[in-house]
Order: structure tokens, then sequence, then C-alpha cells
DNA sequence: ATTTAATTACGAATTTTTTCGTAGATATTT
DNA sequence: AAATATCTACGAAAAAATTCGTAATTAAAT
């Protein structure tokens, strides 16, 4: 399946949520939103109304609801999204985008050191 | 010192140019940008004057031309946009991002190297 | 000196993204 | 059953971002 699509920043914020909780309805993902931001219920319907036509979401009726679900994978999402942000912000030099990443102190001292045992695993595999 | 904007990827673009070459006329930046893309001189002049309005960009009179240079650093720039990307796009984790990164095959082994030494340096810091 | 080419300024058109009001339908409560 | 609340659909307004046409200016070429 192809993605033709940038998600944009706001559908990006819904299909978190919809990660995170697996399934979800409008009324949940707008009260999730709202913990960080104001926003009316209509405009978050509107936008998952707009990415189910878009093919981000898939959605089932339950009764009166409906159910959401997230379309494309957070893995590939990312990763495609990653490829263009190192493209766009750091020149295409991943690793250059990684030393920033991991002096900008919000990575713990375990987090390193995976991360350490993650390069050699990828060294021993090359 | 403060950034209270977000440069659009159009202008992300540019100021990757700025950066990269230090300082630019727009027929420079223009053609720069045409080999990737097909995009008018206009435009392009059209959005480095919005720049600079924006004071994203500084502009001298050279004779007849507009000489352009960025006006904020690729350093901070990249930490303030890294750090939204962490989090709209990973939900706020930067180890998860980095070890998606280092998966993409597009870190060499010297690079892996380096950025273990650097990881190495970090937890000795700590 | 005329013509040609290159540059900037300006304004507007276009496209994309975001927000929200209103109406209709269905359930829930009184 | 009337009133109230909740949900979706639709359409349009508003805001943000991008593109480009035209005109004025200056330099360069003929």
């Amino acid at each position: 399946m192809k993605q033709a699509f940038k998600p944009t920043e706001s559908e990006l914020e819904i299909l978190q949520i919809l990660w995170k909780k697996g399934a979800a309805t409008v009324r949940q993902v707008n009260d999730e939103l709202s913990r960080h931001k104001e926003v009316g219920y209509t405009t978050t319907l509107k936008l998952m109304q707009i990415m189910y036509e878009k093919n981000l979401v898939t959605r089932t009726e339950e009764g009166r609801y409906h159910i959401y679900q997230a379309a494309i994978e957070e893995e590939s999402t990312q990763k495609l999204l990653l490829d263009r942000f190192i493209d766009t912000t750091f020149r295409g030099s991943a690793s250059r985008m990684v030393m920033q990443a991991l002096g900008n102190q919000s990575v713990s001292r375990d987090e390193l050191d995976e991360i350490k045992a993650w390069i050699e695993t990828l060294e021993n595999n090359q």
C-alpha cells in the first residue's frame, strides 16, 4: 500500500492518539486533544472525516457511533516522516541529527545504553 | 534568543541553502532550488522577502543586488525543530526516534562508531 | 541611445490547512 | 411524548502557505 500523503500536523496528532488507543470515537479523540489545546468538537470531527476520505483512518459503525482506527502503521509513518525531516532539516545527515538528539538531555543513561547496544547489534549484522 | 516562529517547509529549504552558502542572492538560491524542483524566480523572491519581514534572514544591498544571509543559527533551529518533531511524531521519545533513524541504513559504519563514541562521552560527563 | 536582460516590489490568485456554525438524526432523560 | 443531549454530515469561512503576473528600475549589450 502506497502512502502518497504526508499527514498534516493536526492529522498527526490525531494519529498519535489512535495509535496509542488502538480505536476511538471522535469524542474520545477530542477529549484527549483538549488536554493540550483548545479545540472544538466539530473541528476534530471534520478532520477525522477528511482523514477518512484520504484513507488515513478506517471506521466502523457501531450503533450510532463511528469507531475510528488508524489505517497506516505507526512505524512506517514515522520512517517516512523521519526521512523527510532529516532531509529538510539536517541536509540528509542522519548521524548529525542523532547526535543533536542525544545531546538534548532528554535521553536518560539507560536509554543511552540501550542505544549503544542497538548500534552494536547493527554493526554485527552488517 | 527566543525563536517564536517555525519556519515553513519552503522557508527551511531556503535556509538550508543560505546556511550552506553563507550568503546568496535570490538568483543563486533559486538556481539551487531548481535543481530539485520546478520553481519560478518570483516565487523564490517572494518567499525570501517574506522571510526578510519575519527576520528569518537579513540582507544587504550590494549595488543592484540584495545579498541575503540567514538570521537564525542552523544549530538552534535544528534543535527547536527536532524537539517539536520528536513530540509530534514519536510521542516525545527521543530514543525511539534515534533507534528508528539508525535502523534506516542511511548511516555508515563509521558514523555508527562516531555516535557510539559520542554516547560514551555523554555518559562520562553525567 | 535603444534594446535587451536581470533584478526587486507589489499585489493578487491559488492551494492547503484549520476551524466552526448549522441542520438532521438518533438516543436519553424527564 | 416532549425536551434535552449527543452524534454525524455538510458546507463554508478563516487562516496560512505557496505561486506567479506585471510593472518599475537598473545594468549590460548592441
